[in-house]
DNA sequence: CGACTCCTTGACAGCGTTCAACAGTAGTGG
DNA sequence: CCACTACTGTTGAACGCTGTCAAGGAGTCG
C-alpha cells in the first residue's frame, strides 16, 4: 500500500503500536518530513492521523492576505490529525526535521457505527483535548497582553517539553508571533523585557535555547491573571 | 427529583424530547431563567446539558481582573454545556429571559464504555461543532481587525438568527466586544462606520435591530480591512 | 566570502483603548 | 405625570500599546 505525502522524503514502514491508542490492529507506518514541508493540507481528505516521534509539527490556518493563525504546535508523543469530519480543518507542516506514526482513520473510528466504543471515547478524548486548548486560546489572544501572550507561551512549553534545565524550542519568533496573535518583533521584545527582569536568559547563540530562572514571576506575568475560584 | 438552578424562576417540567438528539429515553425538563442570570459556573460539575427553546445565551471565561472572553453565543435550537469531562469550563449566564431543556449529562453518555454508539456518535458531532467555531475563532480574534471583526459578527448572526429582515441581536454592546476581543466604543465605532456607507441600518430606538443592505459589501469587510491585492 | 535566514533594536505611526461627555430609554416611586 | 436613577449606546479627544519600517548583528551554508 502507497500512502501519499506531500513532501518531505519518506522511508519504509516498520508496523509498531504506539502506546497510545488502544491498540486493536492498527497498522502505524513511520515517516519523515524535511523542515518546512506540508504534512496536509487544509481542506484535504482526513485519511490518516498522526503521531509524532521526533520533531515538531506547527498547524495553522491562512487569510487569503497571508495573516496567518497557529492554532497549536505539535511536540513528540502528540497526536494531531485526528478530525470527526471528513476533511482537515488546518494546514500541518513541519517546523523542523521530524518523525511521524501514521494510521488510517478509519481504523479509529471502527466503521462509524458499530464500532469499538473504547477506542471511539479514545477520540472524543483527544477532540476534547483540542477543544479545551482552542477554549483557552480564545482567552490569550482576545483579552491578554503582549507581555502576558509571551510568558503563557514559555509557561506552556516549558510544561511540554519538560526539559531539566534548558528547554529548546524548536519554531522561531515568527511561529510564536503567529502563534500569540503578535508580529516577531512584539515577541522579540518582550523575550528582552523577561531577559532584562532576569526571568530567563538565552543560551548558546541560537536565541531559542532558553532557561527560565524565575518561573512564579513568569507565571505572575503570565497572569496579571487568570481567575482561581 | 430536583434539580439545583443557580438562579432564576423555574416551572414545572414536562418531560418532551426535543428534536436533536436520538430520544433514547432521554429526559428533558424545562427551566427558565431571567436575564442577567447564570445557568453555570465554570469549573462546576457538568451534571446537565441544555437545549435554548427562547432565548440566548453567553458562555465565558474571566481572568481575575475581570477581563472577559465569550467564547460563543448560543440561540434557540442550540444544545450547550455538553462536556466531555466531568466539569464545565466556561460560565453560562441567560443574556435575556430564556428557555431552556435540561437533560442529565449521564443520559446522554450511556454508561461510558458499554454505551448506545450512535448516541456518542452525536456528542462527539457536537464537540465537533464547537471545537470547528472556536478554531475559526481563533483566526478572527488572533489575526483580524476591528472592522473585519465587527462585520464576521454581523454575517454570523445574519445566518444564525435567519430573519427575513431586521435582525434583531440580543446581546449588547458589551457582549459583542468581549466575544471579538473588542472594547464596546470600538464595536460602536465599527457599527457606526458600516452605516455611513449604507451596509446596514439601525431599526427602532433599541440599536440592537439592524437591517443589513449589502452582505456582499459586508462580506468584503469581514475578510480585508483595506485593499486587496 | 557572499548570500541568506533569523533575531534584535530603534524610531515612528496608527489602530484601538481609555477617559469623558452626552443623549435616549426604561424602570421606579413620589 | 414628572423627577430621579440606572443603563445602554454614541461620539470626541488624547494616550499608548503594538505594528510598521528600517538598520544592523550573528550564524549558516554553498
Amino acid at each position: 500500500m502507497l500512502v501519499r505525502v506531500s513532501s518531505g522524503k519518506t522511508t519504509r514502514s516498520p508496523p509498531i503500536q504506539p502506546n497510545e491508542l488502544a491498540a486493536q490492529n492498527v497498522v502505524w507506518s513511520e515517516f519523515r518530513y524535511r523542515a518546512g514541508s506540508e504534512i496536509f493540507g487544509e481542506a484535504e481528505p482526513a485519511d490518516y492521523v498522526y503521531q509524532i516521534r521526533q520533531g515538531a509539527v506547527r498547524t495553522y490556518k491562512l487569510l487569503s492576505d497571508g495573516r496567518r493563525q497557529i492554532g497549536a504546535f505539535h511536540l513528540p508523543g502528540d497526536i494531531f490529525g485526528i478530525e470527526n469530519d471528513e476533511v482537515h480543518r488546518f494546514t500541518a507542516e513541519a517546523i523542523i526535521a521530524t518523525t511521524v506514526w501514521i494510521a488510517k482513520r478509519r481504523s479509529l473510528f471502527g466503521g462509524l457505527g458499530d464500532g469499538d466504543v473504547s477506542a471511539t471515547n479514545n477520540v472524543r478524548d483527544l477532540i476534547t483535548k483540542n477543544l479545551e486548548h482552542a477554549e483557552n486560546h480564545l482567552l490569550l489572544l482576545g483579552r491578554q497582553t503582549a507581555l502576558e501572550k509571551v510568558a503563557a507561551f514559555l509557561l506552556e512549553m516549558d510544561g511540554r517539553l519538560e526539559q531539566p534545565e534548558v528547554m529548546g524550542l524548536p519554531m522561531g519568533r515568527r511561529d510564536i508571533a503567529d502563534y500569540l496573535g503578535l508580529t516577531l518583533e512584539t515577541v522579540s521584545r518582550a523575550l528582552s523585557a523577561l531577559r532584562e527582569e532576569s526571568i530567563l536568559s538565552f543560551i548558546g547563540q541560537t536565541q531559542r535555547e532558553i532557561a527560565l530562572h524565575d518561573r512564579s514571576k513568569l507565571a505572575q506575568r503570565a497572569t496579571s491573571g487568570l481567575h482561581s475560584r
